[in-house]
DNA sequence: TGTATGATCGCCT
DNA sequence: GGCGATCATACAG
């Protein structure tokens, strides 16, 4: 077990380490906040970025557990992801959104907008509010700029699972992990 | 509340 | 040359 890591063992499958991240405070040189969705991939899974092995674009997602992986979404949004399971496995968690906890006004003057409620809802807004690039691909996440935050055990968080969101293969697999009755969602949790 | 469309980059066929 | 783990805007109902 890795405590630097709020506690989570990355070495475990995708799905496990999504349904943990749940609750975790996530800070990029001290600006984030709780994440409230995650999704899972698996080299297994054919929706997923390293389903077809190794790419230039995908190389770190075949790295050591707990490294982040960031890649560029329909030519302009940069999104965010954790490496998981054993280096070779291609699995990892997409964040996908967060609530807002610090940072708000750089997050707000970063995004242009005001509602806190969109600040960090989808995989590219949380990235354009946190400072995400190309530049933070292939990081540890247990040194800076990354921070992970453990949940306070006294709170206990209810996680709903469901169909992820954007993705046109492996549909049915229930992979999409949210906080029940958040507002920060980038959608509904059915 | 929902569906459609354009923006625009890097990889794969 | 096509397409995608997206977002913002425009319009219909």
């Amino acid at each position: 077990m890795i405590t630097d890591l709020a506690g989570i063992d990355f070495s475990a499958d995708a799905f496990e380490v999504a349904r943990q991240l749940i609750g975790v405070t996530l800070l990029v040189h001290g600006v984030g906040g709780r994440i409230v969705e995650a999704e899972a991939y698996d080299m297994s899974d054919a929706a997923a970025h390293s389903f077809n092995g190794p790419t230039p674009r995908n190389f770190s997602m075949f790295g050591p557990p707990g490294y982040s992986y960031v890649y560029r979404s329909h030519g302009l949004h940069w999104c965010l992801n954790f490496v998981c399971r054993e280096p070779g496995h291609g699995a990892g968690v997409l964040i996908r959104a967060l609530e807002p906890v610090a940072g708000l006004e750089l997050m707000r003057e970063r995004r242009g907008m005001e509602d806190e409620r969109l600040l960090c809802a989808g995989p590219g807004r949380l990235c354009q509010a946190l400072g995400v690039t190309r530049a933070h691909n292939n990081l540890p996440l247990a040194a800076p700029p990354f921070r992970l935050v453990a949940p306070d055990r006294a709170l206990p968080v209810e996680v709903l699972a469901g169909p992820r969101i954007g993705i046109s293969k492996a549909v049915e697999l229930p992979w999409r992990f949210g906080l029940a009755g958040s507002r920060f969602l980038s959608k509904p949790m059915r």
